[in-house]
DNA sequence: CCCCAGGCGTCCA
DNA sequence: TGGACGCATGGG
């Protein structure tokens, strides 16, 4: 395999698999109009619960017109609970949300602000929040602030590893490091393939199936897995 | 009835 | 450092 002496990069297997889910699927178009805000809850929202759910809640907030960081600070908890119901795990994300705006509040006074720190000052800051883990955070700085940071999830790893790109045991900061290095560092082409990942996985990913017939990746089109 | 979803913190070895 | 567990609604 040919090394561009432009980027170093060497493994240009993860801009294949990219290229071919981008060519069977097209955009996916994650987030793309709504406000950082609104952004940054879902993402909080989303931990581990359909972003089906996740948009009942984002409703109601608006509805409610608790789409604001300075509003979400002082509700009463309780009553933010009762909002978020659809998303599951209310109680905590009640609290996950009220920490990240607070903390904003008192440390940056407003989204405008926090936008002006570097990539790791916000992904150091965002991690020091309870509630926030890494997908979160890195979630976060892609899609509500276009921060070239790849966002892992369990699709990726699956995926990465079924396919032999990476270890099964490869954890979070691996693989995000091994696509960093070998796909260019570009929030768009992040933000595609992210999203292109998690469609992948939910149509022909899944734990129980251990290969999809439908799936792009398998098959004489792939080209992301033949060392070229 | 089951498993799963765009995780995280805590606890325990 | 790594695995088990609680958190909880809604869909298939």
């Amino acid at each position: 395999m040919g090394i561009s002496q432009s980027t170093g990069i060497v493994d240009q297997r993860p801009d294949r698999m990219f290229q071919t889910l981008l060519a069977a699927y097209g955009p996916q178009s994650w987030w793309p109009a709504e406000s950082v805000e609104e952004t940054i809850i879902g993402a909080i929202l989303t931990q581990n619960t359909s972003w089906k759910n996740v948009e009942r809640a984002l409703e109601v907030l608006r509805r409610e017109e608790m789409m604001d960081v300075g509003r979400l600070s002082r509700i009463e908890t309780e009553q933010l609970a009762t909002f978020i119901r659809s998303s599951g795990y209310y109680n905590q994300k009640a609290k996950r949300l009220q920490n990240f705006c607070r903390r904003l509040k008192d440390e940056h006074g407003n989204l405008s602000q926090l936008a002006t720190l570097s990539t790791q000052d916000l992904r150091d800051w965002l991690l020091d929040i309870h509630g926030i883990g890494k997908e979160t955070a890195d979630s976060i700085l892609l899609y509500a602030f276009s921060r070239p940071v790849f966002v892992v999830d369990a699709y990726t790893i699956r995926i990465f590893s079924r396919h032999h790109l990476i270890k099964e045991t490869s954890g979070y900061d691996q693989v995000q490091t091994y696509i960093h290095e070998n796909l260019k560092p570009e929030a768009q082409t992040y933000n595609e393939f992210h999203a292109l990942l998690v469609r992948t996985g939910k149509e022909c990913c899944r734990r129980k199936h251990p290969r999809c017939e439908n799936c792009p990746l398998t098959g004489d089109k792939a080209r992301y897995n033949v060392q070229g």
